[in-house]
DNA sequence: ACTGTGCTAGAACACCGTTCGAGTTCTGAA
DNA sequence: TTCAGAACTCGAACGGTGTTCTAGCACAGT
């Protein structure tokens, strides 16, 4: 029970503690550096151990790896124990001294980068709405830029530092504006489920049998397929194989955006003026 | 270009054809049985050589046990080759002449499941929006039975037949109740995009690093987490603890499912009586 | 009776996440 | 300064994954 409560405060102590120790452990190197500088050893003596290995292993150190890793690569996919031990200098057990997991590891990527991408602007009550939107848009941003970030957030309620900030602004924001308590909960999560799985829609995680393809290949041999079609059978889909296929992603966004929001509003002003149930009126 | 575009004829033409050798095969089988039965074959003969299995390996053979494996198992990990090829008394490799993919075999899984679990009704304009919601609500209903379902599903354009089929359906319905082209085809794959992320979301996916959890468990445990966070820097958060983690999922869907027809509705009128741009007024 | 096609079995390949034990290095107290 | 114990690294190994390949069997059509 108390277990899982500490863990902030308890990552926090450790952070301090090994900043510390780090700090120590470097001095001690640099002198070590300067004696051996100095006093040159037997050419038969081992090299020291950690040849390639430059910066020590860190539990910063191997997110940073590992955002590097995906970055670079392209998909989930690109991160694996191995390949990151590697990118270290090392093996892939030597990791799991500083992470739990592989789960854990990507809860930290999850919250390192929510944190570097996703700055929050203030509560402004008058223009609430817009505020959203622009939350919306620039995480939509974030997510097409690096897609493998929905592929990770999809399934993951965040409670890292970084997001609960993150959802604690959005909070702030919507409850400003004046939607009520359980419309504002439902409406983050429902904001953070839109751009998140639209992002992995139409973006990241399109699925198909063959092999590598990039997205807009896959959708235009489906809008192919779709007007193929006969069109006895499947009248409505072959009218639609355009928009169905091709629509510009940023309205297509705008217009789920813009229903939520309208939601959201909808329950603000129903709370600011209750007069006789205003549902099923 | 004509290879991906032949798949379905394609496919159609082998299953014709498959059916036609099939039976023919079945017929000499009865007959060798018969033979076999009348005279008797000495008992150092070995056994045929397909031991346990009954039927034949067949893609429909194959999608059924894949589909038995996930409903016993718990997750889409339930489902993997191996398993698979030894509920059909055989190796993994054999699968593959089948299916080209384990990709592909999920593509199959998932439109079998659509055509048995979702019917869909004929449109009846006047109760369009019923209708809609009555579709996503039973959309959600067979998310949380079969929760792998919704992990199969969230990466997947839906273009088998039954999916095509009912795709054409909803469409149908939506244009029927005067949904304009562009909004109704955003429409469907914002519903669909919307039932699944959210099954996903609540039921199937919740990701935590320590081990297996069911996801009421999980939830208990952030609630806790909410509660325990320190008031004077997340006063949101703190307040909305229950509405974060707790509220019924059913009015929590019903939300976001009315903001969505709510804007199909919108978007309905506004091509009905289009006045002076309702747009940005 | 023979040949070629359809299909299967099973081993093998290259990965994966994770665990474990032995070994090293470092810290802090005696 | 010494020394026990903690902190950390390393490498091998386990049991799993999807997929490929080859040899071979069974059967249909000639």
């Amino acid at each position: 029970m108390s277990e899982e409560m500490q863990w902030p405060t308890r990552a926090a102590k450790a952070a301090a503690k090994r900043a510390a120790r780090e700090a120590a452990r470097e001095a001690a190197r640099a002198l070590r550096e300067e004696v051996r500088r100095a006093v040159p050893e037997p050419p038969w003596w081992s090299a020291p151990r950690r040849g390639g290995r430059q910066a020590p292993l860190t539990r910063d150190a191997i997110v940073d790896a590992a955002v590097r890793l995906l970055d670079r690569g392209e998909g989930l996919d690109s991160l694996s124990m191995r390949r990151l031990g590697e990118e270290l200098g090392t093996g892939p057990g030597s990791l799991y001294w500083h992470v739990r997991n592989k789960e854990e590891l990507l809860d930290l990527v999850f919250d390192r980068l929510i944190g570097e991408q996703l700055p929050l602007p203030a509560p402004k009550p008058a223009r609430w709405q817009q505020q959203v939107k622009d939350i919306a848009r620039r995480a939509l941003d974030v997510l097409f830029e690096r897609p493998y970030i929905a592929e990770i957030s999809i399934g993951r309620f965040p409670v890292g530092p970084n997001a609960l900030e993150w959802t604690e602004g959005v909070l702030a924001i919507l409850r400003a504006g004046g939607v009520p308590d359980r419309e504002a909960a439902w409406g983050v999560h429902l904001l953070t489920t839109y751009f998140t799985a639209f992002a992995f829609e139409t973006q990241t995680g399109l699925k198909t049998p063959e092999g590598e393809a990039r997205p807009e290949e896959i959708l235009e041999r489906i809008h192919a397929h779709f007007h193929a079609l006969p069109r006895e059978r499947f009248p409505n889909i072959a009218d639609l194989a355009d928009e169905l296929t091709r629509g510009d992603m940023d309205e297509r966004f705008e217009f789920g955006l813009d229903a939520i929001l309208a939601g959201l509003a909808a329950a603000a002003s129903a709370a600011r003026a209750p007069r006789k149930r205003p549902r099923r009126g």
